[in-house]
DNA sequence: CTGGCAAGTAATCATCTGTTTACTTACGTT
DNA sequence: AACGTAAGTAAACAGATGATTACTTGCCAG
């Protein structure tokens, strides 16, 4: 029994290295996945991941850091921010396809070779954009705070995987954040 | 010319290994040093790395695992906490010889063979021990958000060198920070 | 039908990984 | 002074790493 000659779709190939480069990177971080278990992954030749992407850094740069944004989190006016945060955060079956864009940075806090591309993307994407939307004076130390407890919960939660933050009955919790966050988007 | 014939010490050598090692997965996390590179920082050969540890993962459970606690921060009575967690934070020049046990654990969040050991001292050492001491009912939902908060904020600063958390004047800063402690400790 | 370009492949590159081997040599005991 | 234990060393292990090579093959334009 022949295997199918492989069909040909440049374009395809590459979104699913992208896509299975994503998941990968959102399970185990930069440094935890090889190119090869990504190729495999997408069932796809090793070769073409430096082919298309350059490098595996590159990989990462276009698979995950181009998906990070802060964006769903200011949808509506501030008064209601601090709901659509705890929403988020709980929700985090976000896209239910696993990948996590902000696990997988958490992921590779590690990696020297991509953390100033982090850095950059962060400043430039989540945190610049956070403050520059808050009204209040002193924007910046309280976009500081605000992701810093976001952040912070995101470790625990999914990188830690504390089990008092993965419960089910989560109202509580819920209530707690969003009364803390009501707290940083005001005073 | 000759090398001097190096004096022999196994305590010695064993500390200075355990040192050197707690400095590098500091600044690189677990995945990001080879035991080389710790070798060779305590100048020492890597042989007896093995000898003395085991493995690179009982290592970093040696040099930097057994250094985590979070019984500094819970000096004194409840209402003076927020206090001493926001000097903690601020103060990370904490032994200035370079050894962070956070940092170096935050690195090392996506290292896959070490990050249950993390856990599990993790909820040990610093999850359960803060949340016993909190008075108030839901302690544990707080402990988690006062610990989310501590971590990501942490992560800003050191890991993605957020500027406007590095600056000097800190003052504004550090007062919000205390405030948001005091909300989490009280309610 | 047929060239040619581009998509896909297998094999190999050099380097690095953690760990272990067999060996040498220093130091305390007798 | 001789010896044995244990500290230290150099070399090599086997496997994985990211990246590149020279090659085959599918597909579309002519």
């Amino acid at each position: 029994m022949q295997t199918q000659p492989r069909q040909r779709d440049a374009a395809a190939t590459k979104a699913r290295i992208q896509e299975m480069a994503a998941l990968k990177f959102t399970e185990s971080g930069f440094d935890g996945v090889g190119i090869r278990e990504i190729a495999d992954a997408a069932d796809v030749n090793v070769a073409l991941i430096s082919r298309y992407f350059g490098s595996k850094k590159k990989l990462f740069t276009e698979a995950i850091l181009t998906r990070l944004s802060i964006e769903p989190l200011l949808q509506g006016p501030v008064e209601e921010w601090p709901e659509t945060m705890a929403d988020f955060m709980f929700n985090k079956a976000r896209n239910a396809d696993g990948i996590d864009p902000l696990v997988a940075v958490l992921r590779s806090a590690g990696s020297p070779s991509i953390t100033p591309a982090i850095k950059h993307i962060f400043e430039e994407k989540i945190f610049d954009r956070l403050a520059g939307q808050l009204p209040a004076p002193s924007a910046r130390q309280q976009a500081a705070l605000i992701i810093s407890l976001l952040f912070g919960f995101d470790s625990l939660r999914h990188i830690f995987g504390v089990a008092d933050l993965t419960r089910h009955d989560q109202k509580k919790l819920r209530h707690q954040l969003v009364h803390i966050l009501r707290e940083l988007t005001q005073c």
